[in-house]
RNA sequence: GCUCCGGUCGUAUAGCCUGGUAAGUAUCCUGGCCUUUCGAGCCAGGGGUCGCGGGUUCAAAUCCCGCCCGGAGCACCA
């Protein structure tokens, strides 16, 4: 038997230049002010992805180096630990960041003994209209001796946030101002401020480029992989780098995700919608978190998938729900078995059936047999049978025209209300149905069943009755419920109603 | 102030660096198939003068120049 090369294989193209390094260093750098969402998890499977690739080293790090803006969340910690190891990507090493401060202060300390750095005490809109016209602001030609007293005082309290920074000294020509001698260091008034880990211990703080670019280097990162919203750090750090005499690793930039329409992929926005209420929790599915994601069924390997094809680029990508269904269906449709679901039911009368009592047998999968068949059995009092069947399918008995049960028997609607269909037997065999082109409609019995309910996309809830062989769904277990959709069995209510999660068509 | 990216079937994208086989994929639409989902699956078909103008070349979606439109980002956030 020949396979046809005709699958792509989507391997992801080599790294550059790892024959300088020994070992390959990658890491994944998130701040734990909220979850992690679906754009995060292409640095996170590109990092992992090569550092796997190359028998390297995969080092997770919080970056929580601002209890003030962007304040770090205790719960989020443990919450993307839980979201890594949801998307299979393992770390070898793990660093918090806020436990490094005072690794920070001595490289802090040693680029300012070198001239590379001055405490500034402007105010920040003094000092823009130096930094605008090229010029140095007056802290900056301060003698080394007086600078390094200076950022001793910022250390022991004297300065008030905002009084002084510690910035880095760049060429003040720099083409792009926000290069021209960045902030290294900050004071945050950890009083007011209290950092989730730390508490109030420090109140000088990293910014981003300090912290990230002293931890590349301590890390031996050997290749960055972040989004190109970063690409202007590279120039920032390489000026502190180059003070230090380090070498910068390398880099790799890719364009963020953009949402399609409604909705954001920005953390801060999403955190602030929740606390509006506008969204339950951060696992609301309408979000494009990875704990939303997981709640609907959306298999991790999905999403691996879809960001191993679309490759590293530096254009910005559209995020469109519908494909990233497109994916898991692939995944899901071979292994979830199937299920009857009515949604918003209304009774269905049949009457005149020549029978005594009728079995369904259904397969769980329409292709694998080997899943196996549930058997439903209905009962028939004095040749009428009762059913539930979906209020949206009555638009299909009001045409009058023959339905089929599915796997039961077919029938002649009669009359169409909103509380009740009525009909009458037709006839029994599916090739009698399959002759007269009848639509397929799927039941469930009205004496056996469960009451279930499912919640949507877009958060409202659908409700209705399943099969009585619902009941055999194991928690997390993604099914499909015929001609409604995928879904995933989420939780039990206490009167025994079984929550699902909506996963996609 | 500065920087980056994009404009390819209705939609989202691959291809562009290393010009040349019918511009690939997913979705979508249409039709068919399935001892039974016209809401899944499978198969077939439909649909694009590759933003505009010029240039280089035997040959350009691919290289060069200009233009138009759109998107993203940086500043004591990460």
């Amino acid at each position: 038997m020949e396979e046809e090369p005709k699958k792509r294989e989507f391997k992801l193209p080599p790294l550059p230049n790892v024959e300088k390094y020994s070992v390959i260093v990658t890491r994944y750098a998130p701040n734990p002010d909220f979850v992690l969402h679906f754009g995060q998890a292409r640095a996170i499977y590109l990092s992992h992805d090569y550092a796997r690739m190359y028998n390297g080293i995969f080092i997770l790090r919080f970056e929580d180096t601002d209890p003030r803006v962007k304040k770090p969340k205790i719960e989020f910690y443990d919450a993307i630990r839980e979201d890594l190891i949801w998307l299979g990507c393992k770390w070898d090493k793990e660093y918090i960041q806020s436990k490094r401060l005072e690794i920070y202060y001595s490289i802090a300390k040693k680029l300012i003994d070198i001239g590379g750095a001055y405490v500034c005490t402007c105010n920040p809109d003094i000092f823009r209209s130096f930094i605008h016209s090229s010029n140095p602001c007056p802290c900056r030609d301060l003698a080394v001796e007086y600078q390094a007293e200076r950022f001793d005082k910022m250390l022991e309290g004297i300065y008030e946030e905002g009084e002084a920074v510690l910035r880095v000294k760049t060429d003040l020509s720099h083409p792009n101002p926000s290069v021209r001698d960045w902030v290294a260091l900050r004071i945050i008034d950890t009083k007011v401020h209290p950092h989730p880990i730390v508490g109030d211990k420090y109140h000088v703080w990293p910014t981003y480029n300090f912290a990230a670019g002293v931890d590349d280097h301590l890390m031996e990162i050997s290749h960055i992989i972040r989004g190109k919203e970063f690409l202007v750090s590279v120039e920032k750090q390489m000026y502190m780098y180059r003070w230090l005499g380090w070498d910068y690793p390398e880099h790799i930039h890719y364009g963020k995700w953009m949402m399609i329409g409604a909705g954001t992929m920005s953390k801060s926005k999403m955190l602030r919608d929740i606390q509006l209420g506008l969204y339950k929790s951060w696992d609301d599915p309408r979000l494009p978190t990875l704990a939303a994601l997981r709640r609907r069924g959306i298999q991790p390997e999905s999403i691996h998938r879809m960001i191993l094809e679309l490759g590293v680029k530096l254009s910005e990508v559209r995020f469109s729900w519908e494909n990233l269904y497109a994916y898991n269906r692939k995944i899901i449709d071979p292994i979830a078995r199937r299920f009857f679901y009515v949604a918003d039911p209304i009774r269905l009368r049949i009457k005149s059936i020549p029978l005594t009592e009728v079995t369904a047998r259904i397969p769980f999968h329409p292709n694998k047999e080997d899943m196996g068949y549930r058997e439903i059995k209905v009962k028939v009092k004095d040749g009428v049978v009762e059913l539930y069947i979906s209020k949206s399918d009555t638009v299909i008995l009001a045409t009058g025209n023959v339905v089929r049960l599915i796997g039961l028997f077919n029938i002649n609607p009669i009359s169409v209300s909103d509380k009740i269909v009525e009909a009458v037997w037709h006839s029994r065999s599916y090739e009698e149905a399959a002759k007269l082109r009848a639509r397929l409609i799927h039941w469930v019995p009205i004496e056996e069943n469960v009451a279930i309910r499912v919640v949507m996309p877009d958060a409202s809830e659908s409700s209705g009755y399943g099969e009585k062989l619902c009941e055999t769904i194991s928690l997390g277990e993604v099914i499909q419920f015929e001609r409604f959709g995928f879904a995933k069995f989420d939780s039990k209510l206490p009167d025994g109603t079984m929550v699902f999660y909506y996963t996609h068509d």
